[in-house]
DNA sequence: AATGAATGAGAGTTCATTCAT
DNA sequence: AATGAATGAACTCTCATTCAT
């Protein structure tokens, strides 16, 4: 995907004479960092190219601009990036990992099954629906024609990571006779879909320009739970 | 690279039967169009766009290949529109105009509810993870911080105005007493979501690289009528 | 080569629509010409470019450099010539066939061998220390290892086209009798750096700075003539 | 251009055994040399760009690819040479004096002068035509506008060198008796050349890819002593 | 009205050189 | 004294747009 370690390497080449004194990953010393190694800076031109990018697309989004909003020099980004794309590729991986981090525990294991979906759908629905969520998506999709690989696993991250939780959940549910559901991975995209409620391509589509209140993310969750309920739940009074 | 002549020819057809009596090349034209007026030239360079913007991108995609695509020359483009987003935004517009036209009547009042919902649904899937469509949405979406209008009227297009079709129908079927919905805006948004299932996003983002198949999207929309029925049926019948 | 006439047939892809009046070749007209037909400002290219090439050298010079001194735009340099490499190829070319020219008919059929070697060896000894030739071919030898086929066709016409001449000569005289010469591909060769007498290398390693003066040129040939009648003379007062 | 400090490096190699009494990187270095003045990592440095300028030329190589390939930083490079062109051009005077080592010794004046002639042209000629030559002689001749001091001064080296040992040698034969020759450096130059017999420009121009066969050289070689004898000599037995 | 040759700003990328460490 | 990360000017080449024909 990013390649940001080739320069590594190359530039390992030719050691450094200090590092023969220095056992490998030993002494984590104040002094100068190899090129393309320094996380701070790596940090600040991720920092400037996401401003860039999130403000502009990829294509429209100059390395110029780049440097100029991460301040630093054109060399330099290149010491650490490959190309633009690798560049893109690093701020969306980075973003990613955010994601991931987030949705991770979205799914605690409340006792009622209806306040538990209900939270994991309000969520979601909030993150996937939020500012920074979307510019990321728009530009993933704008580029998925170039950058397939990098398409498929943001997406792997950001709506699927949901989803690998929620049917886990529901599995867990069936097998403890909770739910009645045949295909839960049918079940889990739908309920997830039920919760976004079509939010998610308003969003993406400039067609809702706002965060969606939280008002209505309740509520389209609470619906889906209802729905969710009535079609799959096992308790008498939903059928 | 077709004939660039096309115009004057038809509109010789119709309003300029004069033109007749007129040997080839030597009468000075009194029929002649308005610059950046004759639709079909209009319709002829869009239909070059279209190939070019569709199997490039927005950016990608040079003015001089869609010259080349659409036969007539850098200058004449420049009459019927004004830059390349003007031009990219009217090739879109005109796709979402065929849209709406397909799914405005894919809802029969005369079916079971049942079978309604299905084939809407089946329609509407199919249409919406068709090769062509997810190809407009990326670009669409890839250009949507550059455009936001463009994005915003394409998405009313869409996905939107199969929305708006199955709203009505709902409210009608409400009416009848034929289903208990309190929200039919949300009603109408799960229902489309539902059918969906996540492959409209999933064939976004690259995740799902081929049209999905027919009994894939057939048994997402029997899920989807199962589930709406049990959550907002009346009849015993469908329960 | 050189690749200058691809751009042509791209171009001529979309025809002129008063091409369909015009019988090919006939009418010179004196309209617009097709994009990078237009030998005269193809002509004023090659021109600047050789002046910024003769004095920087291939990579030394920059695309710039040369649009500045033609008087052209960068875009429109691009649509004459490929690349750098194909300008400066063309503009080898053109000095090559200049030469070709020049020396075509150096070797006049004096009656006496004596004043038609010297006159050869006086005319392409002046030819080949002159400035422009000298620069050229130092060129040319600098970007022989990236251009060996430019560098050959180069030579081939350069040295090499007044030794075909000169062996052709040589030849009929060894077949009349007059020159006693076994190799006359060796004797040809011989001759012609008798002649040339080491002014070449000094000339393209800046050893001699200035062109030789025609007394030195003289004194060459005329050494020249006498070691070769010496050693290859038939006539009995040179034995 | 070149080596600034020559002289000190030299007086370094005798004056300063003492830092064979010092630990390694333990005494404060009384020993250490002066900054750009170890004559052992000057050579270690030329070896480097040596390889990288021969086989890449000079605008091609870069100064990383030589501070990889001489094992020593960028910054030591500067230490040692003002600039690309400064190292370039102490590559070539080091492989300039080389050159003047191998030709000094090529004539021996105690074997008759055919034998003698005959086995300098062969030396000459064979190292003149060899591969390493020919690239460094290509590329001094492709920068000899930016650097002419230096073309000159490796032309000086290179075939002038022959040249020098060439015509006083035939000073002596001259005064000796043994030939007639009024102009003895015309002399040199024309023996020389017909040695060469044209595969010096040959070689130089990609129009000989392959060094010249032993046997091709031996034969210009011959000949060219037999037109010598023929012009220049006196002796009855050598006509 | 239509053409397409010409423009030139600006794209991504490289690399000789500097200087803080 | 030696290092190599950082610099930024300069490179080749592209392309949306203009305007003389």
């Amino acid at each position: 995907m990013s390649g940001q370690n080739e320069k590594l390497a190359e530039t390992n080449l030719t050691e450094t004479p200090s590092s023969e004194n220095c056992p490998a990953g030993a002494c984590a010393l104040p002094g100068r960092r190899a090129a393309g190694e320094d996380p701070a800076k790596r940090g600040q031109i991720i920092d400037g190219a996401k401003r860039v990018f999130m403000s502009m697309g990829f294509d429209a989004a100059s390395m110029n601009d780049i440097t100029r909003e991460a301040g630093v020099s054109k060399g330099t980004i290149y010491v650490y990036f490959e190309n633009k794309e690798d560049l893109f590729a690093a701020m969306i991986e980075r973003e990613r990992n955010r994601v991931v981090q987030t949705v991770k525990h979205a799914l605690n294991d409340h006792e009622a099954i209806d306040e538990a979906l209900f939270d994991f759908g309000v969520t979601l629905t909030t993150h996937m629906t939020a500012d920074a969520t979307i510019r990321a998506m728009r530009m993933v999709v704008g580029v998925s024609d170039r950058m397939p690989q990098l398409a498929k696993r943001f997406f792997a991250a950001t709506p699927e990571s949901g989803f690998t939780v929620l049917q886990a959940y529901l599995d867990r549910q069936v097998a403890a006779g909770a739910l009645d559901i045949e295909d839960t991975d049918l079940a889990a995209r739908q309920f997830i879909e039920l919760c976004l409620a079509g939010m998610l391509k308003r969003r993406l589509f400039s067609e809702m320009t706002d965060v969606p209140e939280r008002s209505y993310i309740e509520k389209a969750a609470s619906s889906a739970v209802r729905l969710f309920q009535a079609g799959y739940g096992t308790k008498p009074e939903n059928r």
